[in-house]
DNA sequence: TAAAATGCATGT
DNA sequence: CATGCATTTTAC
């Protein structure tokens, strides 16, 4: 008898087990591993995958019938398949709840369509592209050859990063192999496939974007599937993409948040890429202008090696760093910051747009004043109704007034009584993008101010010539012929935050934005607002991201936080919390922290609070395993309250 | 949402 | 303490 081993599409973690399921004669045919079905599953009919056929079953019972096969389409390899159990295993989550994110939703229409042929694979890439990275060429060569090489790329300033990674694609390609790389956003990705339509054949490569039509979705995905398309383009979900023989994955910028999976089980892209390479044995490269701890870290284990520019290069690729003094009233003061910018910064404006080149202005956040604190004690100001925080936003209301509302029920707050002093005057803690681009269309009267940010749209480029170009971190658009200079007027805001990784993502944020600056032998100048013996400050200056990137580890190992540890954030209701830690087995060596409160989401109702488990980063499988047990245990006795389980979630205060 | 297991009142 | 019926639990 054929028995088909199924995955069924139930969240319930104590049910993250594949069942057995007899597949009828009339059903044979269609059945195949990796498709879709749909089973009667405690008097149900579910959606599932066939993991696998067999003729054995540990089922002591009566096997129910497959009820239906969907679709003969496998579209759950056993590549993908590992992957998810190893991802749902190591950040405590369920098998289900990867493959939401690994296969998308079916459309019958697209499956009609015969598949297309393979094309041919390329020639290997010229060399050329890499030849200011000492080890650039070896990497090629390797990928061209199938050889499993991996590498923390650190990307020269200015650098056609995009070019690059297509040129890598190129090289896995004209081994026979495929590869998957992974940025962002969408804006990115439309970087990289402008780059990809240069160096690779028509129809060898798909773009998966999460925000595609759902059709356009599936169909590329079978593409993949097929084995059709061989390199795969995306975001974050496309690290799961079932690229057929895959030779390389790569990442872009790995410490952009967007990299961090909002929904269960959490898994970074870095991190599963990372796994994915381990599994697959094949060639991965995580690479940044910046570096993260992470990246720090699979260098110092040996994991990757390090590609980096030469110093000749790395010296005639960048731009000319200014830092303030400790004392300037910019550093201090961000009300201070535009309206009387420091005659430096005026400076280095003023000469870029005279020699007829665009400047760049990063500023922490987007809107007008979108934070807002108390004049009198500096408090946050906080909604009176629902505690979020106050702002003025980007668009005036009726009749052009601004007026204070809470970001978050959106009600105007009218009057305004500080909670701690009793003081009833704001002012603006954050200054937004909108408020500075106003502020500097003053300061230099004449010269076209553009925006780019959340709130007011971003834009992907801006022309040669002269303009100021206010943007918000990660929506710097690309300058034609690299910006004149750069002016980072968002430090305090980002240095003088509590989290953990402020420093190295402070240094992420000003080296993206300086590195689209043209270099200082073509007079490009970038000034940062902020303390020149800052560590973060001193590394930009001397363009130095290895050397922060390692500092960070340092700390984080010495803090004993990840990635030198695990740690695993639990967060609920008071009781909800009680009850999982009564049922949870800790490691041996684990640390419970906590509890503390947490800052109410908006729309979330009820007093919650989090607590912290952390262990040495070798029990990490250890804790994630009795995590899901206990999962598992509330989930068979049905306990309504949902314990959230993040392990090493991102912000970790 | 189907079968099995369990709970519970009822009648001898 | 068997029987019938309702409710809860299981999960192939």
């Amino acid at each position: 008898m054929l028995i088909a081993r199924v995955v069924v599409d139930v969240p319930l973690a104590h049910l993250d087990r594949p069942f057995d399921y007899a597949v009828p004669p009339e059903l044979a045919d269609d059945v195949r591993p990796g498709c879709r079905v749909r089973v009667r599953f405690a008097g149900q009919l579910v959606d599932g995958f066939v993991l696998e056929l067999g003729d054995t079953t540990e089922h002591q019972g009566r096997l129910a019938p497959l009820a239906k096969v969907v679709s003969s389409e496998p579209v759950l390899t056993p590549e993908v398949a590992a992957l998810a159990r190893a991802v749902a295993d190591r950040w405590g989550g369920t098998f289900s709840d990867v493959l939401r994110l690994a296969i998308p939703p079916r459309r019958a229409s697209a499956e009609k369509r015969p598949p297309a042929e393979a094309p041919e694979p390329p020639p290997a890439p010229d060399p050329a592209g890499f030849a200011r990275y000492p080890a650039g060429p070896a990497l090629l060569t390797a990928l061209a050859e199938g050889r499993p090489a991996r590498a923390v790329w650190t990307a020269l300033p200015g650098e056609d990063w995009p070019a690059r990674l297509a040129e890598l694609c190129q090289a896995a390609l004209s081994g026979g192999r495929g590869a998957l790389v992974v940025v962002p956003d969408g804006r990115d990705l439309d970087r990289l496939e402008a780059a990809a339509a240069r160096a690779l054949p028509k129809g060898s490569f798909v773009v998966l974007r999460a925000d595609a039509a759902p059709d356009a979705r599936y169909r590329r995905f079978l593409d993949v599937a097929r084995g059709t398309a061989t390199v795969v383009l995306g975001t974050r979900a496309a690290v799961y993409a079932p690229v057929a023989d895959l030779g390389l994955v790569a990442i872009w910028d790995d410490g952009d948040d967007l990299h961090a999976e909002p929904r269960g089980p959490y898994a970074h892209a870095r991190d599963v890429l990372v796994h994915r390479a381990h599994l697959a044995g094949c060639a991965a490269v995580v690479a940044a202008t910046a570096r993260t701890a992470e990246a720090a870290l699979l260098l110092e284990s040996g994991w990757a090696h390090e590609l980096v520019g030469n110093r000749s290069a790395l010296r005639a690729a960048s731009p000319r760093v200014h830092a303030l003094g400790a004392d300037s009233e910019l550093a201090r003061d961000p009300a201070a910051r535009t309206a009387r910018l420091p005659s430096l910064a005026h400076r280095v404006a003023r000469e870029a747009l005279a020699a007829g080149a665009p400047v760049l202005v990063q500023v922490p956040r987007s809107g007008y004043a979108p934070g807002l604190s108390c004049e009198r004690c500096r408090a946050p100001a906080r909604c009176a109704v629902c505690a979020g925080p106050l702002g003025i936003s980007a668009t005036p209301g009726p009749g052009g007034s601004r007026v204070p509302a809470c970001r978050w029920c959106a009600r105007p707050a009218a009057t305004f009584d500080c909670p701690h002093c009793h003081g009833t005057k704001l002012r603006a803690s954050v200054l937004g993008a909108s408020r500075t681009a106003e502020e500097l269309g003053r300061a230099f009267p004449g010269a076209a101010v553009r925006v780019s940010g959340r709130t007011s749209g971003v834009l992907a480029s801006v022309p040669a010539g002269p303009a100021l170009v206010v943007a918000t971190p990660g929506a710097e658009p690309v300058a034609e012929g690299g910006y004149g200079a750069a002016l980072l007027l968002d430090s305090w805001a980002l240095l003088g935050r509590a989290d953990l990784r402020a420093g190295e993502e402070t240094l992420r944020r000003w080296m993206n934005a300086a590195a689209l600056v043209r270099p200082a032998s073509a007079g490009g100048q970038v000034v940062v607002a902020a303390d020149a013996a800052h560590p973060v400050v001193q590394a930009l200056v001397r363009w130095d991201p290895g050397w922060l990137a390692e500092r960070e580890l340092a700390d984080r190992r010495e803090l004993g936080f990840p990635p030198a540890t695990r740690i695993a954030s639990l967060s609920g209701s008071p009781e909800a919390l009680a009850d999982f830690l009564a049922a949870l087995r800790l490691p041996a060596d684990a640390d419970l922290l906590g509890p503390v409160p947490e800052q109410p989401r908006p729309g979330q109702e009820g007093v919650r609070e989090r607590y912290l488990v952390r262990t040495p980063r070798g029990e990490g499988a250890t804790l994630a395993h009795a995590l899901a047990e206990v999962q598992g245990v509330r989930s068979a006795k049905k306990v309504p309250e949902h314990v959230r389980v993040q392990l090493d979630p991102t912000e970790l205060v």
